[in-house]
DNA sequence: CACAAACTGTTAGCATACAAACTAATTTGC
DNA sequence: GCAAATTAGTTTGTATGCTAACAGTTTGTG
């Protein structure tokens, strides 16, 4: 396989200010933060199947955020998670279909649909909380406690 | 913060209110690696498609592997980037719909698609090969040289 | 007031991503 | 030697996630 795994960020930097003509032998794909961040989010997305079989993360955000606010409109919902009117869409869409959520139009202006929590969807997001915190703990287990903190720290940074 | 109301709450058929102000006080959303995860990696998501235009980061690390290995088959390309055989597929196809990439069936092996980077493949390569490596320093610039070697240190650990 | 600008939600189209079920070809194990 | 297990690739279905275009609604400005 790839015996290319530790020559972290120096080859880049280097290349970046370079003239890479020949591409091949010094660009590695398995160094580049987007492709390792995919996998980490690959094993994230793992763990959070795993342990919460019954939402994916995004419609678990939804419902937390939800449940955090009491209501919100949907895109005003979709900006609170980082999700584009498009694909809240269809978010929501599927957790009303469960009854997890409901859904009206606003009077006062008729193009806002205002969602709830629903009980049944407060009650599953009470359910899963407990197993929400595991996934984070699961994902986080290869770094001590030290390295948890900076690694939140520097990743809140990339946001 | 509505702590103060459980007394109220309490007796109302929505208990399950009460336990949500619970939940909220000690569950946030935006501190779960996995939200801060998804967010970062829109993002460099975003920063990939603004210099690079031309290709997706999964098109591009597929024909970026081939081109450093020479060849493959399919699932095996899959497995060296981390993409199910059932992705890898439709990753397969649109590249070499655009005459990127080359396919050709293994004699000894009636199974397996070998996979080539054609000359435009390579030529494309090495092209956005400078931008790639642009796309992962801009990713990683609001951190300080030391703490990107920390980060990717770190990332690397959670694959 | 009128009207352009901005906003809300919707739709269509494209590209990952993964699970599950399936065919065909090859390898293993007895 | 041959049935069983494994592997390669395909297909279907579901869910994100983004862009672009669109219709109503509301707001801001002249």
């Amino acid at each position: 396989m790839n015996k290319v795994f530790h020559a972290i960020t120096e080859k880049q930097q280097d290349a970046a200010t370079a003239n890479a003509s020949d591409m091949t032998s010094d660009y590695q794909l398995e160094d580049q933060v987007g492709f390792i961040l995919r996998c980490v989010n690959q094993r994230h997305l793992s763990i959070f199947s795993r342990l919460i079989p019954d939402l994916t993360p995004t419609q678990f955000s939804a419902l937390a955020k939800l449940c955090e606010t009491g209501q919100a409109s949907q895109n005003e919902l979709g900006r609170m998670i980082a999700i584009d009117a498009a694909t809240i869409k269809g978010v929501v869409d599927r957790l009303k279909l469960r009854g997890l959520i409901s859904s009206e139009s606003q009077p006062s202006d008729l193009r806002r649909l205002i969602l709830k929590p629903t009980a049944e969807g407060r009650q599953l997001f009470e359910q899963i909380g407990a197993a929400a915190l595991k996934v984070s703990e699961e994902t986080l287990r290869p770094l001590s406690d030290k390295e948890r903190h900076l690694f939140i720290r520097l990743l809140m940074k990339l946001r």
